[in-house]
DNA sequence: TGTTAGCACTCAAAGATCATGAGTGCTAAT
DNA sequence: ATTAGCACTCATGATCTTTGAGTGCTAACA
């Protein structure tokens, strides 16, 4: 247990760091308004806060920095619930008012204010098709020989694909097909969707349509495909302007990651409700070690949705950050919820 | 006019400096097996060379480097037609021949191919929208209040927009109106869409609908939507292997570049046939003006869809990239023409 | 006359040396 | 318990030196 001046100390410190990103030294905190004691006491706590591990010294004449277990302690126990910046509250609840209708736009500006107000990168995982429900199929014909296959799940979400029909399957068995389909498997869940034309239409598609199969194959594909679109990312270039970040491999090394939705998805997957803050090395990945990435999930009545996600340097406003992603998934959970009504 | 050994000393100094990045010297020059002269008699052509502009010397002990203008000689008259490499040939014609029958997936892999072969990076401006023509519209209800439109183009474009119906329009309304276009707007180029309906349909729609407009209002705005969907880069990453960009903030000025999609279309557009060399400040734009940018249209029976671009530093294998580009859009545009037949 | 060997000269880049000053740790006074 | 004072440390930036790749010029040569 840290004692209260100690605490008061370490507070100052990191939020000095944060803003500078140097070394903070004993007559810098002691020139606070909030600190009352000399350089040379604030000092002496500096050397016990290093035994402990809650800060660091680069070089024997430097002044401290704080430990990831700093940011940890921080973020844990001395974080205060500041108040948003009114100029940042007016802006999310400006977007939101704006009459928005599709989910996707709707993600794609939270992640864009996100990222302009954090100026952090910011990443956003859409809702899973998976738990998306069958409104409609339909398949038009371009010529004879291709086509469109069109799917709408319940929440407004189109997919397509174009395919060419194989030799021996004529328009009109596919048009009865879809039919069928349309009828028996409306509010079905997508994932399900193969397995019940298996289950339960085998006999009756068997029996009226010839090859049906393969549009079953590209629909499958489709629903296969999609899992990439619901990565959301903006502001990619705001960590360039943070000065842990000049060396240029190192920022190769994180643009590349972006690029790899499995990795995206494994470092920003959570379903812990509320804000949740990963420091340093706790990331399970080499790459983001000097990163901190705080996440939130957004969700309709205790459904998870999907996450939103601030990726930055360690030294982080973490507290500007949570607050904001507060405000922000709270926000954008309630007005899903009246899209999806 | 250059005598011919001057020419030989040229290319081999633009060879030697796209290859390793550093100012070549005259023995460098003197020890290549297609050149059979002396560092000294290099030398001398080599101060000729400058005098004229084809190279320049970053500071007195220093080798020569090309100039623009080098460069710019090197496209126009010295560099031959290279083989491409049979690895890199065969990649392209296995892209081509594996069965693609999304337009947009074959767009997407072609840049992938091209910015993964040439290590720069690639841009691509799909088809524009403006010639595609009205194959099928569709109006899919969600529920009371909303509904997603569907919008299909004889190349099998998708584009979709959910909406809000608003108070006092019907659904049967909606489907009746659109059962109409169906009829009447098949075949229409989308952006006369608009204009047909006033001038053609306004009185039956007039008699037969209530409040058509607010549908026509979502259908312009999912086209006018849709020319930011033109752009695919890939390998925007690869630049930051080039030892040009070592500099963060020049890195992020290329970056932003890239996420402003007018300045791309205004850089990377072009209507000529061929592949078109825009070596450094002939450029428009200053923050490309160490950069060179190659590009090809590509086409259907003499119909521009879009163009393929690649950006890299000046200091580009011309010969590489030029060849690949060639090969590139004369199979990409053969392929589409397979599938739009 | 065109080509090449030789040599003095130039200058960026990398290493070595030095001064500066921010910041510490310790001790003694308050 | 707190703070003033002081000697000590060490990264940073400035200045100087060395090194070597490369040039330009001149004179010898084919």
């Amino acid at each position: 247990m840290l004692a209260e001046r100690q605490k008061q100390i370490l507070k100052a410190i990191i939020e000095e760091y944060v803003v500078h990103a140097e070394p903070v030294g004993s007559r810098t905190i002691s020139k606070r308004d909030d600190i009352g004691y000399s350089a040379a006491t604030v000092r002496n706590e500096m050397a016990d806060l290093e035994d402990l591990g809650f800060v660091e010294q680069p070089h024997t004449s430097a002044g401290r920095i704080p430990s990831q277990m700093g940011y940890r302690y921080y973020v844990d126990n001395l974080m205060g619930p500041q108040r948003l910046e009114r100029t940042d509250l007016l802006q999310v609840r400006e977007l939101f008012a704006s009459q928005m209708d599709a989910v996707e736009l709707t993600i794609q500006q939270t992640g864009s204010i996100l990222s302009r107000l954090t100026n952090y990168t910011s990443i956003i995982l859409g809702p899973e098709a998976i738990h998306n429900k069958l409104k409609h199929l339909q398949v038009i014909p371009l010529n004879e020989r291709s086509a469109v296959a069109i799917v709408v799940s319940d929440n407004g979400h189109v997919d397509q694909r174009r395919f060419t029909v194989p030799d021996g399957v004529s328009l009109s068995s596919i048009e009865k097909l879809v039919n069928i389909l349309n009828v028996k498997l409306s509010g079905v869940p997508l994932v399900r969707l193969k397995r019940n034309v298996y289950q339960e239409l085998f006999a009756e598609l068997d029996r009226h349509v010839e090859q049906y199969e393969f549009l079953l194959g590209v629909i499958d594909q489709m629903l296969l495909a999609d899992t990439d679109d619901r990565i959301f990312t903006s502001g990619t270039t705001n960590i360039l302007t943070q000065p842990e970040f000049t060396d240029v491999t190192q920022v190769k090394a994180l643009m590349d990651l972006f690029e790899q939705t499995d990795t995206v998805t494994k470092l920003f997957a959570t379903n812990n409700a509320g804000v949740q803050v990963r420091i340093g090395e706790e990331n399970s990945i080499a790459t983001v070690n000097n990163c901190s990435i705080v996440t939130a999930s957004f969700s309709i009545d205790g459904r998870s949705l999907g996450t939103v996600g601030v990726l930055g340097p360690t030294r982080m406003d973490y507290n500007k950050v949570v607050s904001l992603m507060q405000v922000l998934t709270t926000d954008l959970s309630e007005h899903l919820r009246q899209l999806y009504k």
